[in-house]
DNA sequence: ATGAAAGCGCTAACAA
DNA sequence: TTGTTAGCGCTTTCAT
């Protein structure tokens, strides 16, 4: 069952069973109708393999991201594979698991399918790996972090804005003590929110010691061990910031095992706005970034090598696990008498 | 580049390249190794287009599901992804977002890649599409649901065990309230667990008002929707259980939206298990069905048609969303003379 | 053990 | 507008 089938069915030739399929506009409607329906008739579907290697045009795009079970992703992921069917593409998706092994395996496996475009999705990538995309003249698009190469391009995110509101935020209310819980180093947009963290900081003149700085792993476990090691401070935060939601979901946790309560001993805000995080208890604070507009980005990046990708910002949503410090309140209820506040 | 430029590199033929990449035994070792250093030299990456046309075998196995924003299945996404890499495949995956038109689409993509298997993990599939795939001769695997083909296979869920162990639990703590939020009713896997549920009620003689079951749609939403309609009820339940940790997570928003507290005022067990649930507060009570272990018999029953994938069991873990029923803990209350308990 | 050559199913250049 | 035909890069007989 092939084209030539089809075309011995309609009774013309597979050069216009080919044309039709592909809606070459020159055929004589009456032939093209003929082998629709011929087509429909016999089922026939072409053979991408084939016309892929003929056409050298595999008409699909990968996109390599580091876990797939952090929700971010799934959220990015069909974004970009929403955009990749709305302009006729297909979508590889390679999961690393923070795993430098199965990098390369995905680099490798994107190189034999021939794939149209990478979009890198993940904590940088070897130098070695990206030249071999390179030099295969793969376009790529990274996020943050781009390799000075042509064909490469960047989806830069304004951490500095959402990040600047939140601190802002916590400052009003009354915050001074303000820690964070960071992401991978070797993540690059793990270390560019923890820098815009500090300049937000540093902005409203507030000295952040390096105990309230955690390196976690934006997992929730590192959320979990990084409130454990705040906590165990001798002058704990007030308000902790994390570098993902994920990483804010553990502290919640680890918070109210430790017997504390959101936000009235201490205030979280987290990053991303995963859907989950809306539904959390208390629904929590966070700064936004839409991996579905970074996936549409990127993929109109791959498509059209020459003009550069659109910034991705981010902002600041509050929700309810922000609120004045536990010593204000405290001070509120002596003031007032109250023995409750709320 | 192509093979036969590393055929002339190594001074030898295209087909002793080809036999070196498929490690094919006869070949010299001493060549073999020329073979793999002009591979490497030149970076040469074989193209699966070319092969899979030629050979017949796509080396890919697609997987249909419905919402790749429901946790559960980006984590069977995982499983299904490891064991099909194991096996020297690649995974096509396809999200029908619960749309009928989408997944014609991705059934077509499908055909067109010529995946050599696809699990269908999602509500059915219109029979036309799946003679589609049946006709191509390609194996398929399916949850619950099995249409009486050869080719197609079913991984059995043993919902029973599970669910049934969830009402006892709740039954044991003197609930004898017990509603249910379900699942979409196209989706045989949400029909099997409300029926489940039915008899598990049954068994233990109790009767559940029909005002007690409530169809949602296994998200968030539905379980808001889902405990609106059950608080509105003159008689509400004292113990909610739900269709998927979704609908659950939805259910205690909406139940902390109302003021009320888990599980002090209302008991609540979803289903599932979802790695998020541990991390709720309080964390959830909840069903365990392991997506890694479906997809991993789904890969097996795709690649060996001939023996019939192993049941998955399903399991309650007790975390903190169940409890006494209010009305017990009040008379409790009462009859202690204590103001709080705990 | 190795090589020569015939396609796999399709597209695109060229001819008619 | 339609048809003929030469490959795309590879695997796999069939010879050697």
């Amino acid at each position: 069952m092939d084209i030539r089938t089809v075309a011995h069915a309609a009774g013309v030739s597979v050069a216009t069973v080919s044309r039709v399929i592909n809606k070459v506009p020159s055929v004589d409607p009456a032939l093209a109708k003929k082998v629709w329906e011929s087509i429909q008739k016999l089922g026939y579907v072409p053979n991408t393999q084939a016309r892929a290697l003929v056409s050298g045009r595999s008409k699909l795009l990968g996109v390599i991201i580091s876990d797939i079970t952090n929700p971010f992703f799934p959220e990015l992921i069909q974004g970009f594979e929403d955009k990749a069917v709305e302009v006729g593409y297909e979508t590889l998706i390679g999961s690393t698991n923070y795993d430098l092994q199965r990098m390369e395996q995905c680099v490798q496996r994107m190189l034999e399918r021939k794939v149209e475009g990478v979009a890198v999705m993940t904590f940088g990538i070897e130098e070695p790996l990206l030249d071999r995309l390179a030099s295969q003249g793969i376009p790529m698009v990274f996020i943050d972090l781009a390799p000075k190469k042509k064909g490469i391009s960047t989806i830069r995110v304004d951490y500095q804005k959402g990040i600047h509101e939140a601190v802002q935020h916590l400052a009003v209310l009354g915050h001074r003590r303000l820690a964070f819980i960071s992401g991978p180093d070797r993540l690059h947009s793990a270390v560019a929110r923890l820098q815009a963290f500090r300049s937000a900081v540093d902005e409203i003149g507030l000295r952040v010691p390096e105990s309230y700085i955690f390196h976690g792993d934006h997992t929730v476990e590192g959320g979990e061990r990084g409130v454990d090691h705040l906590l165990a401070l001798s002058k704990p935060p007030t308000a902790i910031m994390c570098s993902n939601d994920m990483t804010a979901i553990g502290a919640m946790h680890a918070l109210s095992r430790a017997g504390l309560s959101i936000p009235k001993d201490i205030s979280l805000i987290g990053f991303d706005d995963i859907r989950i995080s809306e539904y959390m208890l208390p629904p929590l604070t966070t700064i936004r970034m839409s991996g579905r507009d970074i996936a549409a980005s990127a993929v109109t990046a791959l498509l059209d090598t020459s003009t550069p990708p659109r910034d991705v910002e981010t902002k600041l949503v509050v929700r309810q696990t922000t609120s004045v410090p536990a010593g204000t309140l405290a001070d509120l209820r002596k003031k007032s008498g109250k023995a409750r506040s709320r």
